[in-house]
DNA sequence: ATGTCGATCCACGATCGA
């Protein structure tokens, strides 16, 4: 059996319902997990996902901020969400497919502008939060597991658009390089994009604020997907969809893909 | 320091978050 997944950071699931529509009729994901929808969960336009045969859906919704939600054409069993760092925020939500493939959906802090907690509240938030997704994940060693989201580190040299200038920028520092590295080894999580896509540089983020995203390509990646070793190695086809930056009314985040043949 | 988006409501402009 095989399944596509995709990940993507929509800044609001209902002011952007059209292109998460072009991209599920366009590429077609069996599974596509959103972040940032804005939107309390009975607000989702599902009528719209369920004409393209996205039938299914686990969330985690509040109102003007955060949410996660997991769209699938196949069957969901609800796998538990967390309120990592106890932020009353929601940032995760967990299902399983019947195959017994178990998905996290994160979306973590972003963190503010100051990388030091002393002076900013935010980043004290946001590293808290991944000591959390550290401590669960090496409690309970995940297996048959992949996880996604928009985890708002570029980690690599090579996530971001110039690593020198990035250091003491909030999303690329060493501090939360690290924190996010511990993360992912108490998981022992395999990043399937760069398994795929080893070398070069690689962005899943561009922000608004630059005059011309494309041409001045000021890029990182902050849109990951993991995978647990058991199934590491069915993991392939990794892209990013780096033309939806430029569809009408963008996601300041563009879809990241990848398929697992199980 | 700047820039641009989106959601909210003492609601049509200011504020907060990214």
């Amino acid at each position: 059996m095989s399944f596509t997944l995709a990940t993507w950071n929509i800044n609001s699931v209902r002011l952007r319902e059209p292109i998460v529509c072009k991209l599920l009729a366009e590429e077609g994901p069996d599974v596509l997990c959103l972040q940032e929808c804005k939107s309390p969960v009975d607000k989702i336009p599902l009528e719209q996902f369920a004409a393209l045969g996205y039938t299914h859906m686990v969330a985690e919704g509040q109102k003007g901020y955060n949410g996660v939600a997991i769209l699938s054409k196949l069957p969901l069993e609800a796998a538990g969400a967390h309120d990592f760092a106890q932020l009353g925020h929601a940032r995760h939500v967990a299902a399983k497919l019947s195959n017994g493939v178990t998905i996290h959906n994160f979306y973590v802090p972003a963190g503010g502008d100051v990388a030091d907690r002393t002076v900013n509240e935010k980043f004290g938030q946001k590293m808290d939060y991944l000591a959390q997704m550290r401590d669960f994940f090496h409690a309970d060693a995940p297996q048959k597991s992949i996880l996604v989201g928009d985890l708002n580190i570029a980690p690599r040299t090579d996530d971001v658009w110039d690593h020198k200038k990035m250091l003491k920028v909030v999303s690329h520092t060493p501090v939360e390089v690290e924190a996010l590295s511990q993360t992912q080894d108490a998981g022992k999580w395999v990043d399937i994009t760069r398994q795929d896509i080893p070398d070069g540089l690689l962005y899943s983020w561009w922000s608004y604020r630059a005059k011309d995203w494309d041409l001045a390509d000021k890029g990182r990646r902050l849109d990951h997907i993991w995978a647990t070793p058991d199934i590491s190695n069915a993991g392939h086809g990794s892209r990013v969809i780096r033309a939806a930056r430029g569809w009408e009314k963008p996601s300041d985040h563009v879809p990241v893909f990848a398929t697992f043949d199980l």
